[in-house]
DNA sequence: TCAATATATCTCAACATCTCGATATATGAA
DNA sequence: TTCATATATCGAGATGTTGAGATATATTGA
């Protein structure tokens, strides 16, 4: 009956303001995007850009973003710079996306917020 | 040196709007004290408004976004509506989060984006 | 020094979200 | 039907986000 299974409310003791600002930060197409490239590899500004065909303003203003909460750093190397992911909770959270959301592309409603009757 | 295991790119197929759109929501300090409240048993608005000492219209949109994104559904029960958790992957994703923000209770910053020289 | 490349920042307008208070709807009981 | 309770919706102002283009900064090499 119950397909979710029972347990106790834990976040309690958690930072809740903390969490939403960082899962903010990942609920982007875009950034979710960058996130899985850079799992897989460091790469430029300028290689990010080329491969989402996106301008390279924005991908940088995507980049400032999950930098200044501290999931991805820089890395100088000469006239380029790498960024690499930092935190570990984006390796868990991709897994837990992937895992959820390969299967059915969108177990989640199509429609807008505010949509239903 | 790397922390960060390897591995390749796995967005490429996946409908990265609608997982954005899904991460969206949950991504708010009281959307995510309501799915806590809620993974451990089925609440009413009255109720979840008391608990979380919030207006109930409040509570009540924000269980109308996540009802939008089916990760709630509503079970009527004489003049009471119990909400009751039906996404599984806010099981996983709560893990998730528990797992990495509870040593320590914000590993992201706490500045802005924005903020970074 | 200057030029070329790579990256970052700024400004703007369109759009979405958030919260609040007031009000509307639905259900059950008398 | 009328009342009381429980829940949902509406409207408005403040704030934040997004993408685009123009421009500024930084690094390298000549």
């Amino acid at each position: 009956m119950r397909k979710i299974p029972i347990r106790a409310a834990q976040f309690e003791a958690l930072d809740l303001e903390a969490v939403a600002e960082c899962l903010k930060v990942v609920a982007h197409p875009v950034r979710l995007r960058l996130v899985d490239l850079l799992l897989a590899e460091d790469l430029t500004v300028g290689q990010l850009a080329q491969r989402l065909d996106l301008p390279q303003p924005v991908v940088s203003g995507h980049l400032r973003r999950l930098q200044a909460h501290r999931l991805l750093a820089p890395i100088r190397r000469g006239r380029n710079v790498y960024y690499h992911v930092t935190a570990e909770v984006l390796v868990d959270l991709c897994k837990c996306i992937h895992s959820h959301f390969t299967a059915c592309p969108a177990p989640v409603a199509s429609n807008k917020a505010g949509g239903q009757s």
